[in-house]
DNA sequence: CTACCTTGTCAACCAGCGGGACGCACCCTG
DNA sequence: CAGGGTGCGTCCCGCTGGTTGACAAGGTAG
């Protein structure tokens, strides 16, 4: 920032090479042209075809980024989900002196958003053989996995000292939570964070400390 | 945006197609790594080897985009003056119903925006031979198209009846006004721009219509 | 069962980038 | 003024990466 002349750049926020943000573009408008699709049809009647002469690129290149249909799907999932787990980070750094409030706000922070996104509604109506649900359900491993890491990194950044195993078994519980309340609703997003807290608390105290 | 069955896309704000993306990206890189390396240093001792190698991209890639250096600086002026051209636009709309106070906004807008930027700060401050500052001035004339091209849009935008050819003089003449003024600037924003109203009120009014 | 469509893969083609080298102009220095 | 150094602009060659066209396999509608 200063223009003074002995100043050195340091390791100041190294531009990403352009081969890299072109990568990145390139997978980022894959998934904006299935976002487009998702609008009018359901996955199950968009073609790779669509998707790909949508991002302006021939069926070829998507197959090389993404390998199958399949494993685009569970990309593009996993693209989306980052959106709602920025809110749930958010929610856990405003709560960093009590955790289950952390907890409960981020669960709340994350069922709403969720609840009110129309691509996540279309999502969840779209309950077909070739439909996307499945991805986060019956076939959801891989989306379990990737939330979960991501969520315990978060918890292990607000509490450092806390076990990693318990770290992860709350983290992997609230995901596997999280993503049942999604698909099946019950009650208002607060009234089901306060009972997942009520219910978790014994063990939230018991693994990230009642006074952080 | 409704998840009704049979709505039609329709022309909605079609995706930019991933080849077009791609070259405006790589396009910002390069603007983007100039950028940087001007905070260390003065155009003149920056090469094109610096500036492809900082965007992670060969010389030759460069050239290929820009034909010469000068080609390339003077888009990279054009680019950074968007940026406060844009802030000249929403000053102008804020003031559809009074010309001549548009005008000062605009005018102060651009020489407060531009006087407290950094890298215009620098730009001035370099003035040898091979700096960027002739680009503005001496060399100067793609610049003052440009920006009285875009100017000129902006103002028939807000004012579609008055006449072309004056709304080009004016729009001519303020850019060449705020260009002096920001490589010489005499008073405060706020006076330069209350003296250019009372100077070019008069016209305004011609051209533009005192009441709108 | 047939006709059609989509998926996933392959091979040949082609544009575009990377790397290296060259001539040229300029500047600095002795 | 001669010589070395440096950066600009260009050319050429090798290669990565996207395009095109085609194909077998599988599923589905008629």
């Amino acid at each position: 920032m200063t223009a003074t002349a002995g100043t050195i750049p340091a390791v100041a926020t190294t531009r990403t090479p352009y081969p890299e943000a072109a990568r990145q573009l390139l997978r980022e408008t894959f998934f904006g042209a299935a976002r487009d699709q998702l609008e009018s049809r359901a996955w199950s009647e968009i073609t790779m075809s669509d998707v790909a002469s949508a991002a302006g690129v021939s069926r070829q290149t998507l197959y090389k980024e993404f390998g199958s249909r399949d494993e685009f799907a569970q990309a593009f999932v996993i693209h989306e989900g980052e959106r709602f787990l920025d809110g749930v980070d958010e929610a856990v750094k405003e709560h960093l002196d009590d955790p289950r409030a952390a907890v409960g706000a981020a669960l709340q922070a994350f069922l709403r958003s969720a609840g009110e996104d129309p691509l996540v509604r279309i999502l969840l109506s779209d309950d077909g053989a070739g439909g996307m649900l499945p991805l986060v359900t019956t076939q959801g491993m891989p989306v379990v996995h990737w939330a979960t890491a991501r969520l315990t990194a978060t918890i292990e950044e607000g509490w450092p000292q806390a076990p990693e195993a318990k770290v992860e078994l709350l983290a992997e519980s609230l995901v596997r939570l999280a993503i049942s309340y999604i698909t099946a609703p019950g009650d208002a997003p607060e009234k089901t964070a306060a009972k997942a807290g009520e219910l978790l608390g014994p063990f939230i105290d018991d693994a990230l400390g009642s006074v952080g």
